[in-house]
DNA sequence: CGACCATCCTGACCGC
DNA sequence: TGCGGTCAGGATGGTC
């Protein structure tokens, strides 16, 4: 199974992209359909001439969001969505289907933007200041709040906006404007370290028990790095870089019905907005109604 | 502004 | 074998 992106696995992509396509010219640039450029108002075909013949100068990332900083102090932002990959492959090799951007690059090589849900998408933006830092960032991710692996992530300052909040602690964890870079494999995983509850509101949860579920999200998420992070191919960037890590170390996510790592306890899945939550009955317990 | 939900999409999977 | 229904979920744009 091909894990959704999440900070770790967007970090394995960025690390490739840095290794092979930075520092390197793109040749044509060719877009397949109109959702991929769907964020860019005059249409793929005006995206991809912007693009085409430009130098790739560095590799950034924000959370889930990946660019490539072009010359002409422009970014070319990436979101791999549910299902994107970028690939460098030969140029020999067949399009694959879901196959939305090909980049020429020197060597008869390719980089390729393939995904299949077509969640993800391309956008051409220029860097503006950041306001969480003194870096530059893309002009539409000004909303993304900075990651619990930069520099620029202000743990106590999250920790009171989201006691401002009156929401749901997994669902302050998935909003990307408090803290990015979590989705819900991770959010699952961080709270069943603390332990706590996903549904215990903010608003009535101590500053330390929202600071330990944010220690744990950025634990959970450098273990994964740390097993994904060094196994990409030389000449394949691939998001399933950190699968092995889906493999072995998950404890909550997907294990409703196995005993609880830490008391045996069944977990349990729940639904929750929309999606699927996971959790020890036992060890996180459900706030009273 | 905050809270929260519907929506986009394709393939795997399940039951009949 | 086929077919319809369900599920997976990140980000946005809408309502209230």
């Amino acid at each position: 199974m091909q894990p959704v992106p999440e900070l770790p696995e967007v970090e394995v992509v960025r690390r490739g992209v840095a290794a092979h396509v930075v520092g390197r010219r793109f040749g044509a640039v060719e877009l397949y359909g109109e959702r991929v450029a769907r964020r860019h108002e005059s249409g793929p075909a005006d995206l991809a001439a912007r693009l085409a013949q430009r130098e790739v100068l560095a590799a950034g990332r924000r959370g889930k969001y990946l660019w490539l900083v072009l010359d002409g102090d422009e970014a070319l932002v990436i979101h791999l969505g549910m299902s994107g990959q970028l690939l460098v492959e030969s140029a020999e090799l067949p399009r694959e289907k879901h196959a939305h951007a090909i980049f020429e690059l020197p060597g008869e090589m390719q980089l390729r933007f393939v995904d299949q849900r077509t969640f993800g998408g391309l956008q051409l933006v220029e860097l503006v200041a950041d306001r969480f830092g003194d870096s530059m960032v893309p002009a539409v991710i000004t909303h993304i709040a900075p990651d619990p692996l930069e520099d620029a992530f202000d743990q106590p300052a999250v920790v009171r906006a989201m006691r401002k909040r009156h929401t749901a602690l997994k669902r302050a964890l998935l909003d990307q404007s408090l803290v990015s870079g979590i989705g819900n494999i991770y959010a699952d995983e961080a709270l069943w370290r603390t332990p706590v509850h996903g549904e215990r509101f903010t608003d009535r949860l101590t500053a330390r028990i929202i600071a330990e579920t944010l220690d744990h999200a950025a634990e959970v998420m450098r273990e994964a790095l740390g097993q994904g992070g060094t196994s990409f191919d030389a000449l394949y960037v691939n998001v399933n870089g950190a699968s092995g890590y889906f493999d072995r170390s998950l404890n909550a996510y997907g294990q409703q019905g196995r005993p609880c790592r830490r008391c045996g306890t069944l977990m349990v899945r729940e639904a929750f907005m929309n999606r699927s939550s996971h959790s020890c009955p036992h060890c996180q317990p459900r706030p009273r109604r």
